[in-house]
This record gives structure tokens, C-alpha cells and sequence, in this order.
DNA sequence: GGCATTGGCGCC
DNA sequence: AAAGGGCGCCAATGCC
């Protein structure tokens, strides 16, 4: 099959300007030469590829492919469903998805990878050793602005050789790539990247859309956070905690610590460097001395501001652009960052400032313990049996947490479920129990480290509790064992292939390896299932979906804007595709998924149903009168 | 002043 | 035998 690399040069990209304007279109095929586009031309040879593509099997190629897919849209949107077509055929990749996936089977994943500019077009023709050289340095690289509508034949002739470079050496680093994939014996790598490259694209999609905050509820915010640390910082700089100019002093803090730690009798804890611990669980140890607690509370307070409430801003006139990075994690989940939507705080109001565009509201649906979904397909591949996937195959809505709560306390599974269903206290404390051991074990964590880990669910127990709880879940789930047994298999070579993607995860250990089958299985689902509805939405005026847009990946949780006239039939579409994305990955366990309408973003946000139809959850407003 | 590291913490 | 993992961002600190 032939290769056709293609690249484009815009104007300035920025903030709000996610897809600007093309100036040219340029592309290197195999055996045909190379060209530059402009004007008219652009849209007409961006058909013809796209074309081409989907009917005679051309391979399209680029260079952070998702962007220059996400500038020929927006300059000719009926592009879309030939753009969404090509990537259903599997032929069209991404150089810096390649080398990421080959980056992830060598292991080579450390903080250099992370780092600006390591995926870059001139990093790979260096690291590849190719015969080319990509001039960076180039005068005309952000300059081509002054180029639009101006015919080739008039271009400086710099900007020529730049504009015809860039495609051909990504025509290289993509041979290069494919090379070292065979020579890595890295079956379905193909595949695989041409997946996540139409991944890659959808998630930039929803970048490029992005998402609207409140002006009124970020104001709030902020006016509330500021109030209470101006409260604070006095207290503290009168305590000698905080300097003049309002920065903490970890080493008074630290003193502190000690201090109060030496009173009890005690050593105060340390991190694994050695230095004195100066978190939230210490501190609220050191009964001595009372300003620590103001510590605790400026800490979050200031978290809220800096990381959250002052980034929100951004949404009010504007809208938050994200960058959502598909393979972000090494497990193959997805990360985001500038801001980082996945890690929005639950508490604090902040969720709450995300609002829908006019005319818009919030359809979401999250996965029904996706996760556990995934480890029962993993086992039912890896192991050959599964309990935990018979009890899903039995009854669709099973819950894993109510069920192993019985197995500890010998209930039976029906009559605990209806006192849960009553709002039963007992079955509430020992269902979070089963929670915290549902969702650590599985990833090889041990009786001591589940104490730790268990108190972030609020469940407090000794070391002889953790053990035996340990080991019935280990009678629960028989086949875990089997599981373990496999993982630690897998841990020596150090090279895991990911279920069904067959995706290469390298130098991987015992509990990251543990980890990588379900969490990149689910990771799959949920990209496919972004896909599915990303294409709905731009590229199939048939849908429900159409019109609606996708706006966050919140790893089990997708939430669109959709218009209110027809968000009930968007919520039912998203579902039912979800469900459709995870089944293809978990075909042997029944998925679900759980659709709401709402007004704004919130984790109280729940389906309201009034004469059959989904309406928008609200916050719920305050009472007129304050007392 | 800029850069890297560490500790801490938000989320799934 | 034992073994949570995955992120991104911020403040403080130390080094050049």
C-alpha cells in the first residue's frame, strides 16, 4: 500500500483558536512527488486524499495527524464524514502516536518522554537518525500567515523548501516506525496505532470545542476562598508559619511536627526520602499545636484557588480548551492537561462552575463499575474462568461491593441489596468496606498498605482485619489467584501485551502490571466509545447525537452538549453507545451505563424523568431568605 | 532569575 | 513472599 504524508500551515494556533485557518496544504506520496496546496485547491485535494483513502487504500499520514484533520474541518466541515470514514478504514496514522506506542512496548516511558518537544518532528528524524534535516530554526515556520492566498510561485523560496520538508520527513519517521515495529515483533501494531490515531482525533475535537464556566459561580468561588484565607493569613504569619509576602515555611511546619510528635513520646513520620511529613493526615496528629490545623485549611483552600477556581476564569468569556493526550497514561488511559479536566475537585463548588453554552445542556453518562467490568473480562482471558464474570453474566446490574459484603458477613446477596435499597447503615459501612477491597486488591495491593488505603474510603482497620479481608476476597474471587500468578508471569519478562488492542506495555512490574489489563481495557472502551459518539455527533446528520458535542473524558464518564429540545434522545444514544463500545472490548460481560441530563457539572447530578423524557438535573436553588 | 526535584493533593 | 496504578499541577526549596 502506498503512503501519501500530508501537513498543513496555519495561522498562529492560540487559545480559542484551536483550528485556524489553513494557508497550505502540502503532501509527499510514495513514487508521486510532492506538492503544495493553496486556496481552493486545499479543500479540493483534501477530498481527493480523503478519497482515495477510503476507496483505493492509500495510506494518509502526518505529523500530529488530529490537528491538521481538526483544520481541514473547520474549513470545510463536509470533510467530516470522509475524514471519520478514513479513520473507520484503519489508514490513516499519526507519527506521534507511533512513536509513543513504540516508546510504551520499550519501556521507554520516563519524565524525558514527558518533556516538551520530545514527540516533535525534529526530535524524531534526530532520534531515528533520518536523512533529513527539519529546520526549526526556519523564519517562516510561524509566519505563513503572510503567505495566504499568495500563489506558491510568489513564495519566498525558504518557505518552499520548509513547507515541502515537513511532510516528507514524516513519510521517513513513518517507514522508520514500521520497521522498528517488526523488528520488535510488535504484532497488531498497525492497527493499533491507526486506532488511536482516530482516538486522538476525536479526543482533539473535544478540545477544540471546549467548555464554558459561570461567571457568577467563578466570581462566587473566588470571592468565598479568598474571604476565608484572608481570614487565615494573619493567623498564620502571627504563628510564624507564613513569611510577609504569604509563602508557607515547610521547615517551621516540619518543626512543629516534630514537636508535637516528641510530646506524645513519638517519631514523627517521614517520606520515603526521609524529610518530616507535612500532609493533611499528619498534621491533624498534632493535637499540640492548634495552628497546624489552619495549616490543613489554607492548604486546601489555596489548592482551590490556584489549581481550580483561577483557571475557571478562562471559561467565562472565552471557553477552557484542554489538551487531552490519548495516550497520556502507560496503561493506555488517557491524561489531559492546560487545565487538566480529569481532575476537577468534587467538593468546593468547583465541578458546579461548568455550565453548558446557551440553548445546551449537560448530557452525561458514566460506566457502571467499568473497572470491575474489565478485571472479569481480563480473568475470563487470561484465566479461562471467572466468578466475578458469571455474577455480571447472571445479573447485568450486580454489584461487586454488596456482594463480597455478604461473603464477609454471610448474607445473602438479595437481602442485603434490599437493605441497601433501605438505606440500611450496616450494609452501607461494610459495602464501603468491600469497596476499598474491590477496588485495591486487584491491583496487588497487601493487608498493610490496604489499611492506608482503605481509610481514604473512611473504613479505619487493624492489620489482622486487612489480612483476613485480604483473604476472604481471595475466596470470593477464586480465579484472582490465577490472575496473580499470570501477572507475575508476565513481571519477569517485563513485557505485557494488552488484552485484544495487543498493544505492548514494557518494562512493566508486578502491581503496574496487575493494573495495565483492566485499566487499559477500559481505557479502550471508553476512547471507542468517544469515537462512536464523536462521529455521530459531527458526522451523521441521521443521529440523535447530531449537533450535540462532545466536551469531557473523565475516564469512565463522558459528558456532551447537546441541544434541550432533543437531549433525552442524545442521553439514550450516548448510552446505547457506550454500552456498544465497551461490549466490543468486554464481549463476554454485559455492560451499562447510566445517562442524566443537568444543567451544570456535578457528582449529585442523577436522571430525572418527567412524562418519560429525561430532564435537566439543577443545583438546588437557595431559599430566598436567608435566616 | 530560571530549572529541577520533592511533597502534597485533586481525580478515576 | 509480597507487591495499587494511572495522571497533572502547585508551592516550597535547592541548585546553577
Amino acid at each position: 500500500m502506498t503512503t501519501l504524508a500530508f501537513d498543513t500551515e496555519t495561522h498562529p494556533f492560540a487559545n480559542g483558536l484551536m483550528a485556524p485557518p489553513a494557508v497550505c496544504l502540502q503532501y509527499d506520496e510514495e513514487h508521486e512527488g510532492r506538492a503544495i496546496m493553496v486556496g481552493e485547491a486545499i479543500e479540493g485535494f483534501a477530498h481527493q486524499m480523503l478519497t482515495r483513502c477510503i476507496k483505493h487504500g492509500i495510506i494518509l499520514v502526518g505529523q500530529n495527524t488530529a490537528y491538521d484533520m481538526g483544520v481541514l474541518a473547520a474549513r470545510d466541515l463536509t470533510l467530516l464524514p470522509l475524514i471519520f470514514e478514513a479513520y473507520d478504514v484503519a489508514r490513516v496514522h499519526c507519527t506521534r502516536i507511533r512513536e509513543r506506542l513504540l516508546d510504551m512496548a520499550k519501556g521507554n516511558t520516563g519524565p524525558q518522554t514527558r518533556q516538551r518537544g520530545y514527540y516533535s518532528m525534529d526530535a524524531l528524524v534526530v532520534r531515528r537518525k533520518l536523512p533529513i534535516t527539519v529546520d526549526k530554526k526556519n523564519p517562516w515556520r510561524l509566519r505563513y500567515k503572510e503567505l495566504t492566498d499568495v500563489p506558491v510561485a510568489d513564495w519566498p523560496e525558504e518557505a518552499v523548501t520548509y513547507a515541502l520538508d515537513d511532510p516528507t520527513a514524516t513519510r521517513l519517521i513513518y517507514d522508520s516506525q514500521s520497521a522498528d515495529a517488526r523488528a520488535l515483533r510488535y504484532e497488531g501494531f498497525e492497527a493499533e496505532a491507526a486506532r488511536q490515531a482516530g482516538f486522538d482525533f476525536t479526543l482533539h475535537l473535544m478540545g477544540c470545542w471546549g467548555v464554558r464556566t459561570s461567571q457568577k459561580r467563578v466570581r462566587e468561588l473566588l470571592v468565598r476562598t479568598d474571604a476565608r484565607l484572608a481570614e487565615l493569613v494573619p493567623l498564620l504569619v502571627g504563628a510564624g508559619i507564613m513569611t510577609a509576602k504569604g509563602s508557607k515555611s515547610t521547615k517551621r511546619i516540619q518543626s512543629l511536627v516534630e514537636a508535637s510528635f516528641s510530646q506524645d513520646g513519638m517519631q514523627p513520620p517521614k517520606t520515603g526520602k526521609g524529610a518530616i511529613k507535612t500532609d493533611k493526615e499528619t498534621l491533624e496528629k498534632c493535637g499540640h499545636y492548634a495552628e497546624l490545623g489552619l495549616v490543613v485549611e489554607h492548604s486546601y483552600l489555596a489548592k482551590l484557588r490556584s489549581t481550580y477556581a483561577l483557571k475557571l476564569v478562562e471559561g467565562i468569556n472565552g471557553n477552557i480548551h484542554t489538551s487531552f493526550h490519548t495516550l497520556g497514561a502507560d496503561t493506555g488511559r488517557t491524561s489531559s492537561s492546560g487545565p487538566n479536566l480529569q481532575n476537577q475537585s468534587k467538593k468546593g463548588g468547583v465541578r458546579e462552575c461548568f455550565v453548558p453554552r446557551d440553548g445546551f445542556v449537560f448530557v452525561g453518562a458514566d460506566y457502571d463499575a467499568q473497572e470491575l467490568r474489565t478485571l472479569a473480562q481480563a480473568c475470563l482471558d487470561i484465566c479461562k474462568y471467572s466468578r466475578l464474570a458469571e455474577a455480571f453474566k447472571k445479573d447485568p446490574d450486580f454489584d461487586p461491593h454488596t456482594s463480597f459484603a455478604c461473603g464477609v458477613m454471610g448474607w445473602t446477596y438479595e437481602d442485603a441489596m434490599a437493605r441497601k435499597a433501605r438505606g440500611d447503615k450496616e450494609v452501607k459501612e461494610r459495602r464501603q468496606q468491600a469497596k476499598a477491597a474491590n477496588f485495591g486488591f486487584p491491583g496487588g495491593l497487601g493487608a498493610k498498605n490496604f489499611r492506608g488505603y482503605a481509610r481514604g474510603y473512611g473504613v479505619n482497620l487493624d492489620l489482622e482485619e486487612a489480612t483476613r479481608l485480604r483473604n476472604q476476597w481471595f475466596e470470593q474471587w477464586p480465579e484472582m489467584k490465577d490472575y496473580f500468578d499470570h501477572v507475575k508471569w508476565v513481571s519477569e519478562s517485563g513485557k505485557l501485551v494488552q488484552l485484544r488492542s495487543q498493544r505492548i506495555r514494557g518494562g512493566v512490574g508486578f502491581c503496574d502490571g496487575a493494573n495495565s489489563y483492566f485499566q487499559g481495557l477500559a481505557s479502550e472502551a471508553s476512547k471507542t466509545a468517544v469515537y462512536l459518539v464523536s462521529k455521530a455527533c459531527y458526522a451523521d446528520p441521521d443521529s440523535p447525537l447530531y449537533g450535540s458535542r462532545p466536551v469531557m473524558l473523565v475516564h469512565d464518564e463522558i459528558i456532551l452538549e447537546s441541544p434541550e429540545a432533543t437531549a433525552h434522545e442524545a442521553a439514550q444514544e450516548l448510552q446505547r453507545l457506550m454500552v456498544e463500545a465497551m461490549e466490543m472490548w468486554c464481549p463476554d460481560i454485559p455492560a451499562r451505563a447510566t445517562p442524566a441530563l443537568s444543567r451544570c457539572w456535578s457528582k449529585d447530578a442523577e436522571p430525572v424523568i418527567e412524562n418519560g423524557r429525561l430532564v435537566p438535573w439543577d443545583l438546588p436553588q437557595p431559599s430566598a431568605k436567608a435566616a
